[in-house]
DNA sequence: AGTGCGTTCATACGGTCGTTTGATATTGAC
DNA sequence: GTCAATATCAAACGACCGTATGAACGCACT
């Protein structure tokens, strides 16, 4: 019965490395040391394998947001209390740090990919309701701090903050190879300093819009 | 010699509806009406035609970004007169309405998405160079108005500013079923709103940073 | 008319893919 | 020990893929 955890296993390290379209179930199998049929009795299919792993890697940075929530509203005493500043950051760590939840991050960027280019790839039953609990989370947290933003408008700031930080993920790299005179040169990102980075730009884009109170 | 037309019209138009990986080149010779052999003959092969697809898709969107500075500039009378808001809109809009300047969104939604998980795959060296032009006028219109902040900054904040902007255009529609109670609804994303709104959050997002004023 | 070259054509090749099959092995309850 | 359910196995199937091949065609030029 741990066949089916070491395909899971051996899933998770491929499609992260080399994506789900260019991983055969051929390979998976052989890296797991399994039988090529065992996916199909076990997954129904690739298509099956991939979205359990897709379960595997939304859920634990859902969880993880939540559960950051969590610590901050304890910590500082009331959703109320806490900062925006540790808002942003238990929305954003998780994707900026997925390893910190047992998610490697170039899987969850190829997550990402995916979503974003086919929009009716349905998200797994399970995730979804996870997903939307932390997604209405935080936008009840943050319509504390700012009340006279409707929801619409919040979301869409998540959404923003999100996208940037994914976004610098992912493309950092060329960018700032576009950007220095000298193409040649090869550039680290700290994520570190990225995370509070985009946060102090999420911060500014949300601020900037309940400057003179209620606004629209 | 127009075959060669047919094919990149057609690998243009499947390319963007279905991705790079899931149209064959059988899919598009068929389309174009020629055939078979004419991709190798032409192309030298599928990945020179998805090559040329990514030229004729990144060049007008940075030509679009240079054009639309270049006609605030003139409008106002020099560089450092362009408000910022302009500014942001000339580096948006050709992302948001990519049709203005003949790119259709799934196209580049997926060429983006491909430069999202695949960090090694290298632009075309012609796309390069216009693209490292935008970046750079881009980068040093915005030193003018943020003095303060060092270069490196500015295009983190580019980054961060494209990827909010992207990450709404693809995502916005599954983020807002998720936030709304009833999933059942479909929503539609006003796309001259969007741009609005992520210019206004961007800007926010850069001027935070720059207490020590100066702007325009 | 004949030649040479760029282009188009039908067809085939070798390979990889996801899935299925039917036999075999393993398990656990009685 | 028996038996049925569960799990694993080697092997094969059919489909599709990107590419290569060599013949046929169009056409300017002599």
């Amino acid at each position: 019965m741990d066949t089916r955890e070491h395909i899971l296993e051996a899933a998770w390290e491929l499609y992260g490395a080399r994506g789900f379209e260019d991983v055969s179930v051929r390979d998976i199998t052989q890296a797991a040391g399994v039988n090529l049929a065992s996916v199909s009795y076990h997954f129904g299919g690739k298509e099956g394998l991939i979205q359990e792993t897709v379960k595997r890697c939304m859920n634990p940075i859902n969880s993880y947001r939540l559960q950051l929530l969590e610590q901050a509203v304890t910590r500082h005493g009331g959703v109320e209390n806490v900062p925006l500043s540790a808002l942003m950051e238990a929305l954003m760590r998780p994707l900026v740090m997925p390893e910190e939840c047992g998610v490697q991050s170039g899987l969850m960027l190829r997550l990402v990919a995916r979503y974003l280019i086919e929009s009716d790839y349905a998200i797994p039953s399970t995730s979804r309701e996870l997903y939307t609990e932390a997604f209405q989370a935080f936008v009840s947290a943050l319509i504390i701090h700012y009340p006279d933003l409707e929801p619409e408008r919040i979301v869409k700031h998540i959404v923003f903050a999100s996208g940037a930080v994914v976004y610098y993920h992912g493309l950092g790299k060329i960018a700032m190879q576009l950007s220095s005179a000298d193409a040649g040169d090869v550039v680290e990102i700290d994520r570190e300093q990225m995370l509070k980075d985009v946060i102090e730009f999420a911060m500014h884009g949300f601020g900037g819009n309940n400057n003179a109170g209620s606004t629209s």
